[in-house]
DNA sequence: GTCTTTAATACGGGATGCGTAAAAAGTAGC
DNA sequence: GCTACTTTTTACGCATCCCGTATTAAAGAC
């Protein structure tokens, strides 16, 4: 069916809800304006924003003298109160650890990183990691405690957002891990997870190049390659519930074994394990101990290449065109209006671009090539963390004509 | 957005669409038990039946002796008015053109096939031999004609369904028709035009195996491969508005060309053409000539092969594999609940069937295969021709809460 | 023929959105 | 500084919708 049967109650709620998402969408916005965007008459956007106003969700800023005439009643802006709700986003790699707390609005107040190398740490250490971080962002922060109303989080590796468990993930030492059933417990909380994919499409979506696009794809290459995506206003999470592979999509070649053990999955060409290895092999045995490839490795690369190593841009180039064709499969099949390909870096997406948009052009249909936007993304901590503090916030502007998840 | 501004009207319409929808997925309902199922209350099922009623779309048939206790007023069932309107559902192939009348309820009134092989025909010609069929076929129902309020079409190759127009089709002889155009002219009527693997989808959506599906998808053999996609209960279009692309998906191999230019594509290994080939090598001069094999080579091969001929299955199995291999990409990127594949006869079935599921769990990740359901479904040309009557039906049951496409 | 049971329909209450009219809140001009 | 004007915002009345209860309708049970 997709959407609930209608009474007077669920019709306002309609209506709140594209008021709200109208204000939220514009920051500072006058009744009028907010009428003449919704369709909705002028006495419904007052009792509307009447009882935005009561349960405090909104606020009048401050006047605006009105478009050209200068003249007549000012128009009252109305935004949303930073501090009627506020949310935590964590984002855990293996790398570093961010926790962020955001505002009603999706504003960061605070934010913590910790610089921990996490690989196969037992489940009650990262999480007494991660309280401690939370506690600091939001002491930093200095707000009400009793406003944060949940916490939305992001681990690498296969991660199930119905059951909250996180399987096989590289940080965790255990095979499964009920990660939210053990921050519920230790916060009192509502935690929600997804995998990181999923996270940067809603900020995406959000925030970011994907504010108002019915569908679009994000491919983030961080240890593993991997997908979210957007289909018709909302997540897609396939039957399982885990979201798209990506990693494990065949995109031909060698015949090289993944450490799945099928053949010619992406990742078995463009996982941080297998470049490490590539690189090794390629740059010479200096370049792996170097301090800038400890510290991030495919940014090395990227500056190796810049500056105008052989090697380090043909190791990229062919990362690319893997990446391309895995993509390739995603125009083909899905056709999106946008794919957002979310890197560490911009080296890193001048070094790859070339080949990926070449692979992807060489392996899918013209007309769907045409259509489907390709966007290099700078992947940036805060704009992680805040996707994931706006799976909580999606809670609280929740849609109200969808049955619940 | 998603989901328009709420009023007084638009939530009866909502709701009336939901009554109508329950109606029509059980055929004969009594008030009492649409009311059960879509928890409106009494008071309004009666209000929105009564105006059903009223407008001629449903009617009383019998009443019910209620559920056991055999006592009490008798419930008085409701179902679809059958002549309440009619619409046409056309299928062109290269072998058949198959027309049928569909009443309200969807069921088939009376159909006309016309086995004429079509390849790069003018389009006045064709138009000319489905005006000439889809008189026949009304005709032999005997209904009135103004009831008739729209035409669904499906025409192989590449279709634009927002433009009406079909291009490069094998049975046309343009590159570029205006197929809606030109029969919306000629007949008055509504036309809407989709490939056929989204007419088999709306089939299975309406009246096959995924009735209650949120997701899936439908993979046609004919003369090519081609794939029809239902996310969040609508067909997937993709930016490019003409659907997923499913043939020319890259399979992996020897690096095949395909006549679109690219390597490897599905089609390269499984289209008409390319078993045509294979066949005369695989199986002998003779057999390319055989009666069997005129009618239908896929067919004569899946007899074959039932009959012990090891060529004949080798050539099955190979196209399974490779089918298998395009189905493990729709099964990790879109993880749907079901993939339905449509084929021509179950002995073809049976005997790509273990070289397909063996394939596509090769080559898709292992949370996914097993969520991911695979059903074999001969394919009907009276299902099909039902479906692109469905596509026209969908406009008179037109859900009412997402703004026009 | 009357009683019991269940279905379907009026009726009144509550909530919603809309259009119009009135009030509010500024600017422009003198 | 006051008045006229313009535009925003709110108040009021009306129409529509859904729901719960009471009432009527239509059968079988006795």
């Amino acid at each position: 069916m997709g959407v609930k049967i209608a009474d007077p109650l669920l019709m306002r709620e309609i209506n709140k809800y594209h008021v709200l998402e109208t204000i939220r969408h514009h920051g500072q916005i006058s009744r009028v304006e907010i009428s003449e965007r919704t369709l909705l008459s002028g006495t419904t956007v007052s009792a509307i924003t009447g009882a935005l106003i009561e349960e405090g969700l909104i606020q009048a800023t401050h006047t605006q003298v009105n478009g050209e005439s200068q003249r007549g009643r000012p128009r009252v802006l109305l935004g949303l109160v930073p501090d009627a709700a506020y949310v935590l986003g964590i984002k855990i790699s293996e790398a570093m650890t961010t926790v962020t707390l955001v505002d009603f609005r999706g504003e960061s107040v605070s934010s913590v990183q910790l610089p921990v190398r996490l690989a196969r740490q037992p489940a009650e250490v990262i999480a007494d990691l991660i309280e401690d971080a939370m506690d600091d962002c939001v002491n930093k922060a200095d707000i009400d405690r009793k406003r944060i109303r949940g916490i939305g989080i992001g681990v690498p590796g296969l991660v199930d957002p119905r059951s909250g468990k996180s399987y096989s993930s590289s940080v965790f030492g255990e095979r499964e891990v009920p990660i939210t059933s053990l921050l519920e417990g230790r916060t009192g909380l509502p935690v929600k997870l997804e995998k990181p994919a999923n996270l940067m499409a809603l900020a995406e979506s959000w925030f970011g190049y994907a504010q108002s696009e019915r569908s679009f794809a994000v491919v983030a290459l961080d240890q593993t390659a991997s997908l979210g995506l957007w289909v018709e206003a909302d997540l897609h999470r396939g039957a399982s519930t885990l979201g798209p592979t990506f990693g494990h999509i065949k995109v031909g070649g060698a015949g090289v074994v993944c450490e799945c053990g099928q053949r010619d999955c992406l990742n078995a060409y463009v996982s941080e394990a297998v470049i490490r290895r590539k690189a090794a092999d390629a740059m010479g045995p200096d370049f792996l101990g170097s301090a800038a490839a400890r510290a991030d490795l495919k940014q090395a690369l990227a500056d190796a290449a810049v500056t105008g190593n052989p090697a380090a841009s043909a190791l990229l180039a062919e990362l690319g065109e893997k990446l391309g064709v895995g993509i390739s499969h995603i125009i083909n099949l899905i056709n999106p209006e946008k794919i957002i390909i979310a890197l560490e870096s911009a080296q890193l997406g001048e070094a790859m671009a070339p080949a990926l948009r070449a692979a992807a052009e060489a392996n899918s249909f013209r007309a769907h090539f045409a259509t489907t936007e390709l966007i290099f993304h700078t992947l940036d901590d805060q704009l992680w963390a805040r996707g994931a503090a706006a799976l909580m916030l999606r809670d609280i502007y929740s849609a109200p004509w969808t049955p619940a998840y």
